[in-house]
RNA sequence: GCCCCCGUAGCACAAUGGACAGUGCAACUGCCUUCUAAGCAGGAGGUUGUGGGUUCGAAUCCCGCCGGGGGCGCCA
């Protein structure tokens, strides 16, 4: 909404560099810092720069000369529509908005578009986000929760700005790991299944952490023990060989285990309110992907050594004629012909591009895999396909706990439902001390959401490429820069709104011509970012930048709601006006939980 | 050997070419008969690992070094 004002006075300083023949560099426009007022501010270094190198301006120093510019752009802009005053600071022109005229602008746009308020416009792209990938006959640890809620977070952000957005998961389904959780299973528990979706998902990792250690080798094993193992493994390698042959008891088996992950899978992302819009399971793409490498070698990209007794693989490298490593060898089949990770992900790939339409597929996934993506997203382009340009692997750091990293194997990790269950109980302790007329029901289902908010406010205010040290105490904070504390300003605002209505106070058209507070510039300021920092996370694909975002508007909030009295306010003028930016704040603080999947309560 | 990521206040983090490098936690000082104190206000805490370079301007870009993490043809 500032774009018009900043056309108009780039318009004017060109043309009053254009008279001078001074050739003025682009204009990069930023809010004016530590002001009590607002506006916009840009800079006259790099015109002075490059008038410098040219030759011109006098020889003064690229400060004093981009300060002596600013002045005199000042001096020739006359009145502008909308702005209140011009000052040339350190080479910087700070252009200052009529504050009444632009308090009004803001909030006026805010409650006529309500819940889509800073939706950007149609793209006429289509992203898919994939996330929320763990691999079934597991349980659902803390670190899953990270790759989903940053997924989740992303596909609320880029929707939000405009453009088509599809969330996919992919689950993987086959491999060793899940052969061995079937192969303890028939031999130990055969029959057996806990009741309760998350004891039955539970009792599977408990039951892969059990057969690893049997499987595992030892120091210092007797003959016996050795035996034993053997006999074992031999048993895992005949199971896993029948579930590749299709035997349809041990497929049957399969599918009832896999059904109980996936069962807790989506109980889990239900309490996340996440609805997945196309499951591919790995299992799945197993077949087509074996298709594609006789494309790639059919092309020329991929090079059969099979004949010679090796695998399927491209030397991606040297097919770029590169100097250096950087993209090395990637194996499409295995010597056996199976395939591996990476030939599935490009069969997934081209169903994404050819059946789904995806312009930009973007890929939730740790860091550990950043070779892997680079080599897939660089054979794709090899391949000819245009959109592994827009390809992107958001790759996030590791959760690790304070004794070392998590370890399914060893059954040491932290679940997602038992941290979500201490974060309710946490909440609740505190909520029967605060609210405590608040019925059972009523505080149940606000612990939960205020609960999940402590949590994924904690994943999700990391900037992402960073490993996180799992720490209950800092992950379900209720104090300082934390989910609940954005919450809190969302309930504020709330009660405010309530007893205004209370006293029969109606939201309607009022002006800003009055002596507004330095809290409500702030404030008003906050919401008015809201659009760019949608369009920002989305377009750099971080929510860090709506996290970080929705802190400072909630802080300007708190600092506005302690300050400034709106029901007590003198003047119902006033009041009223108070009560409209009240309206808008809650409105944007909503908006803004909503795209980091955090809910925003009435109360709390 | 090669590639990638990271190093910012005691701790945890933010700021990816612009004005005095911000915020939280911890510690300290105030503020609840007044719209919810899960809050607000106030000081204190920094040669941004290090040495060069580019630039009018560097936490940010480039090169070297030190320290930490990850990865590198048949795991996923």
């Amino acid at each position: 909404m500032t774009n018009q004002l900043q056309q108009t006075i780039e318009e004017k300083i060109k043309s009053f560099l254009d008279a001078q023949e001074i050739p003025l560099a682009p204009l990069k426009w930023t809010p004016i810092p530590f002001s009590g007022e607002w506006g916009i501010s840009t800079s006259f270094f790099q015109t002075a720069a490059d008038e410098a190198r040219a030759g011109q301006g006098g020889g003064k120093p690229v400060p004093q000369r981009a300060q002596e510019l600013a002045e005199q752009v000042k001096g020739q802009m006359g009145s502008v529509e909308g702005v209140s005053h011009i000052e040339a600071m350190k080479a910087y022109l700070n252009v200052f908005f009529e504050t009444s005229d632009y308090a009004r602008r803001v909030v006026d746009e805010v409650l006529a578009s309500g819940p889509d308020f800073g939706r950007g416009a149609a793209k006429g792209e289509r992203v898919m986000v994939e996330y929320a990938q763990p691999n079934t006959h597991h349980s659902f640890h803390i670190g899953h929760a990270r790759t989903t809620l940053l997924g989740e977070s992303l596909a609320r952000i880029v929707e939000f700005a405009g453009f088509d957005t599809i969330r996919a998961s992919y689950p993987g389904d086959l491999g060793l790991g899940v052969i061995t959780v079937l192969w303890a299973y028939e031999k130990f528990y055969k029959g057996q299944e806990p009741q309760g979706v998350h004891e039955r998902g539970q009792w599977l990792l408990k039951i892969y952490a059990e057969a690893t250690a049997l499987l595992e080798k030892k120091e210092n094993e007797t003959p016996e023990q050795t035996a034993q193992r053997e006999a074992y493994e031999a048993e895992r390698r005949e199971l896993y060989r029948k579930w590749d042959a299709g035997d349809a008891a041990v497929r049957e088996l399969w599918r009832v285990t896999r059904e109980w992950s996936l069962e807790e899978l989506r109980d889990i992302l239900n309490m996340l309110d996440i609805k997945i819009d196309v499951w591919f399971y790995e299992s799945e793409v197993d077949g087509p992907s074996k298709v594609i490498v006789d494309e790639l070698i059919a092309k020329g990209i991929a090079t059969d050594e099979r004949p010679q007794g090796g695998a399927v693989i491209i030397k991606i490298d040297e097919k770029l004629g590169m100097a250096k490593e950087k993209y090395r060898t990637a194996v499409l089949l295995r010597s056996d012909g199976t395939s591996l990770y990476l030939t599935k992900d490009l069969a997934l790939a081209k169903v994404k591009f050819e059946q789904y339409h995806v312009d930009r597929s973007v890929y939730v996934v740790d860091f550990r895999q950043n070779l892997h993506f680079q080599q897939a997203f660089k054979i794709l382009e090899m391949w000819g396909f245009p959109q592994a340009a827009k390809c992107y692997h958001l790759s996030y750091g590791y959760i690790t706990l304070p004794e070392g990293a998590m370890s399914a194997r060893r059954g040491r990790v932290v679940l997602f439902k038992d941290v979500a269950d201490e974060a309710v109980r946490r909440v609740l302790a505190v909520e029967s001390e605060k609210a405590p007329d608040m019925s059972e029901a009523e505080r149940q289902k606000v612990a939960e959401q205020i609960g999940l908010g402590a949590l994924a406010y904690s994943m999700l205010s990391v900037d992402n490429n960073k490993d996180i040290v799992f720490d209950m105490d800092a992950a379900l904070s209720f104090d300082g820069r934390t989910g609940p504390y954005i919450q809190n300003a969302h309930v504020r605002a709330n009660s405010i709104l309530k007893k205004a209505q209370a006293a029969g106070y109606e939201l309607r058209v009022t002006g800003y011509d009055y002596e507004l507070t330095k809290h409500e510039i702030e404030l008003i300021e906050q919401i008015s970012k809201f659009p760019a920092a949608v369009e920002q996370a989305a377009n750099e694909y971080r929510p860090l930048v709506m996290a970080a975002y929705a802190y400072d508007l909630a802080n300007a909030f708190h600092s506005f709601y302690h300050a400034v009295p709106v029901l007590q306010a003198e003047d119902a003028k006033v009041r009223d006006a108070r009560l409209q930016l009240v309206a808008a704040a809650k409105q944007v603080i909503a908006n803004a939980l909503r795209l980091l999947d955090i809910q925003a309560p009435e109360v709390m």
